[in-house]
DNA sequence: TATGAAGAAATCACGTGGCG
DNA sequence: CGCCACGTGATTTCTTCATA
């Protein structure tokens, strides 16, 4: 990247350009935030007045440990060895949108992307890296399958939380996702805490966020391999895919920031936009976008921890684009230029606006069930305590779900 | 069965860095 | 310099699990 210009790598350097962290430079004037600007309208305070006795607030903290930060340098170092810096020589492609780093010669095919598809895949250094960090975690979990004790592995991982699973009813009450509940069918391995099945009474399909039917267990076999539970993601026209987590791809780094449209043609093989591709195949499938959190949520690590807010913000998108034309979104999704000449809004202006309309929306039925339900309604429990619901997508939700009001929205959010 | 604790999920707000 | 895409932390809400 910096090939030509050395100097450009002391923009690197850690706190060079991060301006929020390290010590503030009080001579450094800049434009007021929007929330400084809230805050002055609230407080009829004059810019850039503080209000009194204000905590004096910590900026971004370096919280990684010595022993982290320690161990920087030589892994830089063995990465730097172990793949050389080479001078970027741009391949031309069937596909132009799609640009495979030369630096990774080992690295898997890239996920199958239809011919339509214009969404522009962005293989990271992290993508290539992640591939052997994934092998070390797969091959970590394929061995802690092996043991009886689920709690050797930890609370975060994610066979203890399928072992956390497993003791839960079968009529445990639920949401609308899926819930792994405990089977002791395996006559084999009755007490095996990675042998999970499916309420499957609990699935509830819907429009624009349909919740995957999916079932665990464990297959026999002599392998590690073999021996790693698999997973059965229940499709459009019950279709069954059944695959091992050593068959998930790290999650794509696909934006559609650029190409909008693209988004119902890869969201829902149920939807008949549904166009037969998607940025993520597993075992030559195409797994439509709603099924990413099923895919991912439950395996994988904390890779679904970096696609969440990105899937939730498709998940918008779609929503918007469901049941209304490409010409009419983009006529109300559009705003004047400086001449009045009415433009498509961009990706982040656009889902500004969707969050803002869904506020108003949120804060009109909010009003609307403040009056029509008792306090006791709107309240949630936590720990021994209740406490009455203060966000209006909040109320607004539980509104919907006492009225059985576009369950489509509230009842898909895998929570 | 009730309760406390912990963690996950949804959402919002804001910072960073690239680009024109 | 402003706009934009994207990432991350914080807060609120909700769910799950362990324990008495």
């Amino acid at each position: 990247m910096f090939s030509q210009d050395n100097s450009r790598w002391e923009i690197l350097i850690p706190g060079a350009t991060n301006s929020h962290k390290g010590i503030r430079n009080p001579n450094k004037k800049s434009k007021p935030k929007g929330s400084e600007l809230r805050r002055e309208n609230l407080f009829n305070g004059a810019p850039g007045v503080r209000i009194a006795n204000a905590p004096v607030t910590e900026r971004s903290k370096d919280l990684r440990t010595a022993e982290q930060k320690a161990a920087i340098i030589p892994w830089a170092q063995r990465i730097v060895k172990q793949y050389p810096y080479q001078t970027h020589t741009p391949e031309t492609g069937t596909n132009p949108s799609i640009y495979i780093s030369p630096l990774a010669p080992s690295i898997p095919p890239a996920p199958s992307v239809g011919p339509a598809l214009q969404a522009t895949i962005k293989p990271t250094v992290a993508y290539q890296y992640s591939n052997m960090i994934g092998e070390f975690l797969t091959r970590l979990e394929q061995l802690s399958a092996t043991t009886t004790d689920p709690i050797a592995l930890g609370p975060g991982t994610s066979l203890s939380r399928m072992a956390q699973s497993s003791s839960v009813p079968p009529s445990a009450p639920s949401s609308s996702t899926p819930v792994i509940s405990a089977s002791t069918s395996n006559s084999t391995a009755p007490s095996d805490p990675t042998s999970i099945t499916v309420d499957s009474s609990t699935v509830e399909l819907s429009s624009v966020t349909p919740t995957a039917d999916v079932s665990m267990h464990d297959t026999d076999g002599d392998n590690a391999n073999m021996d790693s539970p698999t997973r059965t993601l229940k499709m459009a026209h019950g279709k069954l895919i059944t695959f091992r987590e050593c068959d998930i791809p790290d999650p794509p780094a696909v934006s559609y920031a650029k190409s909008i449209e693209e988004l119902p043609r890869v969201w829902d093989d149920n939807s008949p936009d549904w166009n037969g591709t998607s940025p993520l195949s597993i075992n030559n499938t195409p797994i439509p976008l709603v099924y990413w959190p099923t895919v991912y949520k439950y395996w994988k690590g904390t890779q679904w921890k970096g696609v969440k807010k990105t899937w939730f913000d498709w998940k918008i998108l779609v929503r918007a684009m469901s049941g209304m034309s490409m010409e009419d979104f983009w006529v109300h999704f559009s705003a004047p230029d400086k001449f009045g000449q009415l433009h498509p809004l961009k990706y982040t202006p656009l889902l500004a606006r969707l969050a803002a309309e869904r506020k108003v929306a949120d804060e009109k039925l909010a009003d609307l069930a403040r009056h029509e339900l008792t306090t006791e309604q709107l309240t949630y429990r936590k720990g021994a305590q209740l406490h009455v619901m203060t966000k209006p997508a909040m109320i607004a939700a539980c509104y919907r779900r006492l009225k059985g009001i576009d369950v489509d929205d509230e009842g898909d959010d895998d929570k």
